[in-house]
DNA sequence: CTGAAAGCGCTTACAG
DNA sequence: CTGAAAGCGCTTACAG
């Protein structure tokens, strides 16, 4: 009886964590959480774990729920995979306290999770409206940041190999792009905007794509770091020289932006921050009991001139 | 009661599950685990998540234990913290039916794990004669092969930039290293063997110090991708180039190593397969109720040559 | 085939 | 301060 709330006389406390300790006794942790309803788990559902953004997103989200005694378990939902909903569904039965889902497409399990009672903060996604505490970047700005920088160093014909258009930040750095463009007076050429799908592969797939058009542009604003690499692949590959025939830039900043040669130029999002930022929400949403206001934070980016433009 | 194994009318089956439908019911995890004692639930403790091989390694745990029902849950040791056995102790008191232990100290933490009947597999440690499973590559080879092939190209003052002594793969590759030069006929330098820590930083470090010497090294070969990288990072600090006034080696083969300039020369380590191996090796020793013989598997490596070198 | 009891290991009121 | 009961939501024998 020792481990809760309730006078106890010193002489019986230390008798019995003797016993304790000379039988090795560890606390049943589901004989517990059968009662409290608290599992004392976190789940951490990420597109792609092997996007370097993301171990260290969960490195933050840690950091910030050890301290409560939360534990994460780990959902890697590969790349372009629809498992997000199966995961959720494994969470939920799980009874975790909480989830955090990064990247995926959030919108389609708020639902699910709402209705089971479990607290969700949703990371990368600025689902404005919707009734979830979310994290991210200033999308918009860091589309807009990234077209202006490319036009500040001469280029007029500038396109954007996106992310998929049902993600909330592939839809607003795209935004963030086509506003910059109609801010400096440029004029907007569907045939420059290319989708991926956040992967290297399809950052030079729709490079070449870019290449095979009549008027090709001469920069190109990549929606992430790992686009902008395969985009790089790509246009070294077509014997093009970066960034004097072409113009490349990225955003995360990971750490291979700055490996390849020439450097990538980047938008730089702290990715440990935010998971920091998504378990502290989290640890605050699931401390409440009624419904409080929906909250975000917006992490600071930065722009982190190198060599690709 | 559908939910076990005992005959039912069809009509009653029908009749509970849509009940069960409309009524959104899940059963309870926590109290399924309390009499079954099995918590479907395998915890990866891996020393440093931001080195890319962890999470690869991650995504095939989490391939192969997927098939059984079972989750991951993660702890991320953050390089060089002392962090395993508190996450031992958290993995235990949770009652996990499995861990798998990356790159940590698993020596240490052997004991308390068996102590509590929880199911193990070591990874990247060949703790022979030890009573665990394992999977890890040939370490020994690899030191081997890496160093011959730097003296193929020509070589004879090779040094070796190694892992943490405390470490498996630390001591083995590095007799591997040293056997190597024994059997090519070429004398050990002490002053040619310098640690680091598996880092990108302590690889840099350990370079500078290489460089610092009388008679410097004109080949490297460095335990690790990271280390190697950062020998990189300092090599052109220092205004050398690479591979002409210095060669150099890693292994794993991460993205990055394809990434840098000149691209690294390393030794292929399949981290995926290791992750999905282990979780393989995990879910038979989970299943046993007798300790049957501790089993181990040895992935295969390959040599992949690059620029550096 | 089906119902009712006991028990998994804890915690939380309830009496002494 | 301390003991004994009831209950968390399931599963597993045990009777009908």
């Amino acid at each position: 009886v020792l481990s809760g709330n309730r006078p106890v006389s010193p002489a019986t406390r230390r008798k019995v964590e003797r016993v304790m300790e000379e039988l090795g006794y560890r606390p049943n942790f589901f004989a517990r959480a059968l009662n409290s309803k608290k599992t004392h788990t976190v789940a951490l559902i990420v597109r792609d774990l092997t996007n370097p953004f993301y171990p260290a997103l969960a490195r933050g989200l840690q950091t910030a729920v050890a301290a409560a005694d939360q534990v994460v378990m780990l959902f890697d939902a590969s790349a372009g995979s629809a498992l997000t909903r199966t995961f959720v569904d494994e969470a939920v039965q799980r009874r975790v306290d909480g989830v955090v889902v990064a990247g995926g497409e959030v919108e389609t399990v708020l639902e699910v999770l709402r209705d089971a009672g479990v607290a969700v903060v949703a990371v990368g996604s600025m689902v404005s409206g919707k009734p979830v505490d979310w994290v991210s970047a200033d999308d918009m700005r860091i589309g807009h940041d990234a077209t202006a920088h490319l036009h500040d160093a001469g280029h007029t014909r500038i396109a954007t190999i996106c992310g998929p258009p049902t993600t909330e930040p592939g839809r607003t750095r795209l935004a963030g792009y086509t506003q910059a463009l109609a801010d400096l007076g440029l004029a907007a050429d569907p045939d420059l905007i290319v989708a991926g799908d956040w992967t290297r592969e399809s950052g030079a797939a729709a490079l070449r794509q870019l290449l095979a058009l009549a008027q090709r542009p001469t920069a190109v604003f990549c929606a992430n770091d790992l686009m902008a690499i395969g985009a790089l692949d790509a246009a070294l590959e077509a014997g093009l020289s970066v960034p004097s025939d072409l113009a490349l830039m990225g955003v995360d900043d990971i750490d291979a932006a700055n490996l390849v040669r020439p450097a990538l130029t980047t938008v730089r999002i702290p990715a440990e921050e935010i998971g920091r930022a998504a378990g502290d929400l989290l640890l605050q949403r699931i401390a409440e009991e009624d419904a409080s206001a929906h909250r975000h934070v917006l992490v600071q980016h930065s722009l982190i001139p190198r060599q690709s433009t």
